[in-house]
RNA sequence: GGGCCCGUAGCUCAGCGGCAGAGCAGUGGACUUUUAAUCCAUCGGCCGGAGGUUCGAAUCCUCCCGGGCCUACCA
């Protein structure tokens, strides 16, 4: 076992040889198909023929990394892999053209190369290209994980996500069902009208949430800006200016910590639709999340851990006041002083910060007592008003707004709001916020006077919707880590230099 | 932030007070239908880092770095 030096050092040998020979990382291949192209072209066409080169036997000129070798004196086997799948190769001295078997004194697992020849079916069974000229693309410098044992060490899949993927085929198959849950969201918007935007990600202040912003500067205007933590109050500017309904796909950043399922920056769709309301909202995400289940998985009943979730049934419903009652024995209109809230919590062992208010610490009980029990699809509708900012007083109940969350496997899927329209009691609600804000409390919405300004300019009634999209994709691949689905989630710096064949002795 | 666990060769792991180990990968050789190919030979180490205990530390202790799980926070 040499070291990882001269392992590279062996390869850097093998590249100067192959470049030698005028070799090596060409611009332009002869591919003329996918490897999974190929084995079907190779099935549609079965000649059965056990010897190259015979008959009619379907031609082809395939290209992709070397994932193992077989070498057995004047003949070898390949495993070629691309995007598309697999297939093997078959090199045999007498069968190629003079000198290139021996490239294969070359050739690493690892390496790239293309083939030209004919597809066959060895005895074994397997569909196979039998080369009739062969060279190497690429010569890889860096040794794979270990065929068989694979890569499991978590921190090397997260921080080299690219070994993982080749590694993995569960890694692969993760990313794909995740770039379709995306794609699929998208196309369920576009499909029902509505506008996609792309609004701005340097913003002066973060509103729209309360989270605290990554901040940074711009040079050439002089100017302090954040990261946005939400994507609302740019959403609802473009109902002011006319379009019923639009939608976005994209990263907010949050300066928060990590957990299996949070990272500092995620993937929210943001959607708004005007003459909606709340309740029109939650049918929709209902029809959303089930689309893209059927679309992506091809079933309502998606298995995750040990336990099924069940999208098919007719979604529960509760309200906030209802589920406290439930799930913590609490009612919290007969605690309406903040102190004698706090103490039923910390009868039911939630802890309480002593500074916090009446509102947190409502929501510190919700969070802890009954978020966790919701595991099977539920909403939760009608929030304390001090809760929502930005939502629509109930017109028979001002104490809550129109407001629902989506619980999932016991943790937030969506919120949604029939959104509040009224310039004068937004900016009321707001002005409130900034109290908390000055008395010290930093995760509070802010007072955005651009959108105060717009918002008296006119904003049709509308129902808004956002969702974490890393969540649906974590629901849809079975995962229970955010760090699974995001292909390069965000971890602690480890301190050295990376590693540089340069380096290498 | 707190608790528990992990870090040994490129990868997967064993060793847990007494000479640093295995498989795969690599290197040399044999082999024209293998598929974890096989067979022979062989190279290979900052045991995460720094201190400490000890005659002696990969092993025990302390601190630090990185990671995982649980928990808390993130309305």
């Amino acid at each position: 076992m040499p070291t990882e030096g001269e392992l590279i050092a062996n390869r850097l040998a093998k590249r100067e040889r192959l470049l030698a020979r005028g070799g090596g990382y060409p611009a332009r291949t002869r591919r003329t198909h996918s490897c999974r192209a190929a084995v079907t072209l190779f099935e549609s066409t079965e000649s059965g023929s056990a010897e190259p080169g015979s008959g009619s036997a379907p031609h082809a000129a395939l290209g992709g990394r070397v994932t193992g070798q077989r070498v057995l004196g004047r003949a070898a086997f390949l495993d070629l892999r691309d995007g598309s799948g697999s297939i093997q190769l078959y090199l045999r001295r007498d069968l190629l053209p003079e000198g290139e078997y021996e490239l294969l004194e070359l050739l690493d697992v690892g390496d790239f190369v293309e083939a030209e020849g004919t597809l066959i079916r060895t005895r074994s069974g397997e569909v196979t290209l039998a080369a009739e000229s062969w060279r190497i693309l690429v010569k890889a410098l860096r040794p794979l994980p270990e065929k068989w044992a694979g890569l499991s060490d978590p921190e090397t899949r997260y921080r080299e996500r690219h070994l993982d993927l080749v590694a993995n085929e569960r890694s692969r198959e993760v990313a794909r069902i995740s770039a379709a849950t995306v794609s699929t969201v998208r196309r369920f918007f576009e499909d029902r009208g509505f506008l996609e935007v792309a609004t701005p990600v340097l913003v002066d202040q973060a509103g729209g949430a309360a989270a605290r912003p990554f901040r940074t500067y711009h040079n050439a205007l002089d100017r302090e800006l954040v990261l946005r933590i939400s994507i609302e109050l740019h959403l609802k500017r473009l109902l002011i200016g006319g379009f019923d309904r639009v939608f976005e796909i994209g990263r907010v950043f949050r300066n928060e910590g990590l957990s299996h399922r949070h990272n500092p920056e995620f993937l929210l769709l943001e959607s708004y639709e005007a003459y909606a309301d709340y309740e029109d909202v939650a049918r929709m995400v209902e029809q959303l999340v089930r689309h893209v289940a059927m679309e992506v998985r091809g079933t309502l009943e998606i298995p995750h851990g040990d336990l099924v979730v069940d999208l098919a049934s007719p979604w529960a419903r509760t309200t906030y006041r209802e589920a406290l009652l439930e799930h913590a024995g609490i009612d919290y209109r007969d605690y309406p002083d903040r102190d004698a809230l706090a103490g039923a919590a910390a009868e039911r062992g939630v802890p309480v910060d002593p500074a916090a208010s009446w509102a947190s610490v409502v929501d510190a009980i919700m969070q802890r007592l009954v978020e966790p029990e919701l595991v099977q699809p539920t909403f939760v509708f009608d929030y304390p008003t001090e809760l929502s900012p930005l939502a629509k007083a109930r017109e028979d109940d001002p104490a809550v707004v129109e407001r629902f969350e989506l619980f999932i496997l016991g943790y937030e899927f969506a919120n949604a709001y029939s959104e509040l329209n009224d310039p004068v009691e937004q900016r009321r609600r707001l002005e409130a916020q900034a109290l908390k804000r000055a008395a010290g409390d930093e995760e509070v919405e802010v007072a955005d006077e651009a959108f105060l300004e717009a918002l008296e300019s006119g904003m049709p009634p509308a129902g808004g919707l956002g969702m974490g999209l890393e969540r649906l994709m974590m629901l849809m691949t079975g995962e229970h880590s955010i760090r699974e689905v995001l292909l390069f989630p965000a971890l602690r710096d480890r301190g050295d230099s990376p590693k540089s064949p340069g380096n290498a002795p």
